[in-house]
DNA sequence: CCTATTTCAGATGGACTGAGATAC
DNA sequence: CGTATCTCAGTCAATCTGAAATAG
């Protein structure tokens, strides 16, 4: 039953780029089994969180408030519209750009989210205290904050 | 001069899962970016580190401590071979293997990577106090260790 | 017979680029 | 004219799967 465990170089172990790696990908596939019940995907929540919390917007700034590129924006307001939980219109004040809408049914959906992203988080960070959990995310919101000024 | 900056959901600049993707992205851009000097990526630096620590080693066990799928671990032997910084020779004692040993100028060229790698964890991390960034590494490392033995 | 190793060929999802069409 | 938006086609590196060939 033991497993022979394969030893980490040293090196490797504690290299912070390496570390946030291996977090990242343990996060993902969590994050991805939770969503995979209502098959969805990080992004089509990401876009749900916008638009609830800003109102109606423009695929554009739907792109800048949550860092998706315009291409995949297209790609996952289509099957959020093919789903019934936003809807998309043009814009009858400047004619380049469609109103992307979040409707009732897109709300319930995003509330569902919440709880299934939530679970998410809870499995991912299980061996932390809730103060450490908040000492994780201070620190690691320092560090995307100011690469994101870099 | 100065840029609108676009708000970003609530929902989503709390998220573990996304703030540690977001570090992620920023350290692979870095890392990358160090690598790219010699020509190398992160896989090479991770075999290399893994032959320098333990010694010659087969394909599958250099999967193994490293976590390089089997496949990828083909390609990066290839490239490190066709540079001269490893041999790969078959392994007399069992002859489905392959023997892959680091050579002097492979531990050179490790020797540069480790300064390159210390630079991108240094810009990196430039917003943390040495405390702090004990502190990260401390708490990814107990996330880690703890998904790793789900 | 079953398992382990190396290798290749290819699938997959995510991030991104270039260009065209349309409109400001 | 230059810039902004939406869209499509397609590139790219990273991760992983399946299967074949060989050997334990």
């Amino acid at each position: 039953m033991e497993r022979a465990e394969d030893p980490i170089p040293r090196r490797l172990r504690v290299l912070p780029s390496r570390l946030v790696n291996q977090v990242a990908t343990s996060a993902n596939r969590l994050v991805d089994q939770a969503l995979a019940e209502p098959g969805l995907r990080r992004h089509h929540y990401s876009l749900l969180a916008a638009l609830e919390e800003f109102g109606p917007a423009s695929q554009a700034a739907l792109g800048r408030r949550t860092g998706i590129d315009r291409s995949d924006i297209v790609a996952a307001v289509n099957e959020l519209a093919g789903r019934g939980l936003v809807e998309r219109s043009p814009d009858p004040d400047d004619r380049r750009r469609n109103v992307v809408t979040v409707t009732p049914a897109g709300v319930r959906q995003l509330e569902e989210l919440d709880r299934l992203l939530a679970g998410a988080q809870e499995e991912l960070l299980a061996s932390l205290t809730g103060a450490e959990r908040e000492q994780l995310v201070g620190l690691l919101t320092r560090v995307a904050d100011h690469q994101r000024s870099q």
